[in-house]
DNA sequence: TATCAAAACGCGACCAGCACGCAACAGCGT
DNA sequence: ACGCTGTTGCGTGCTGGTCGCGTTTTGATA
């Protein structure tokens, strides 16, 4: 399922797109780096080894990657978007109380979305902002007595 | 289902927040306004009755009415945030390719819901954020030779 | 009806997250 | 190595929203 970074660069040429040192960097991030990270984060992560790239570098190789194809956006809650790669999409909850992020199983959209096709004609894309919702935990806090957490 | 102005006036007053004329005229607006409106929209509706009324002043009142629970807001995509009634709180479905907004039936997430509460412990809250997709026409005109949107 | 503390307001400054224009730079086909 | 053109660094700008502060208004009380 992880695509390895020469996959994406070799993805990258194909869509006619040049490969430079930050865009190798930023597919490097995504690759290696943790789940969800922002923009920010990738440029953070970026920055370790070629510390002179720019904010707006960033943000615009991520907007071509997306383009192409190879990177999707995420939207978890009020905050900056998540990246990941494409071959990674999946959809996700998130806890309102406690901003816990799960990963949704992939089969649990499915009845809402054959629903949504045969009554509405609407195609499901239920990926691109989470489902928000609270968390068994938080839930479990909320029906005791002394938390009400706000 | 849809309250008066002096019905959530007085849920103001039972939570003890005073009354204003900004305040009132927002309330209207949500009232008796379009169906999913901006801050931005509220404030120029505010300001046909009341020119002076700041920005700010109907940001801060929507959220003090959300503290309430007299309204809530949605996210319908990448804009600004669109607010409407608690009591008219539901799910949103909006096409990724047209921008289309629907309103979603309510049982549409009953299964997700279901599912996701016995699997998980995770309770949906859904309206928060909308569900996109393809809208059936979009989703004939891309499955048409001449369209492909993007 | 006058008084007054606290709530709300108007105003401007500020912030996050991101987009954009431009000149310099660098990838890559030749 | 050359040159076309995509990409970068940098600054600046934009949208959507927040905050601090001094003034005004609300509404409980006298």
């Amino acid at each position: 399922m992880s695509s390895t970074v020469d996959e994406l660069v070799a993805q990258l040429r194909d869509g006619g797109s040049r490969v430079t040192t930050a865009r190798r960097l930023v597919l490097t991030a995504l690759v290696k780096g943790a789940h969800h990270p922002t923009a920010e984060e990738l440029l953070v992560a970026v920055r370790t080894l070629a510390p002179d790239v720019h904010a707006s570098t960033v943000y615009r190789n991520l907007e071509e990657l997306e383009r192409l194809g190879v990177v999707v956006h995420t939207h978890l809650g009020h905050g900056p978007a998540t990246y990941h790669l494409a071959t990674e999409a999946h959809g996700h909850l998130v806890c309102e109380v406690c901003g816990a992020t799960m990963e949704a199983p992939e089969d649990l959209f499915e009845a809402m979305a054959e629903g949504a096709k045969r009554r509405l004609g609407f195609e499901l894309r239920p990926y691109h902002f989470a489902v928000l919702g609270v968390c068994a935990d938080c839930a479990a806090s909320a029906a005791a007595p002394e938390s009400s957490v706000g």
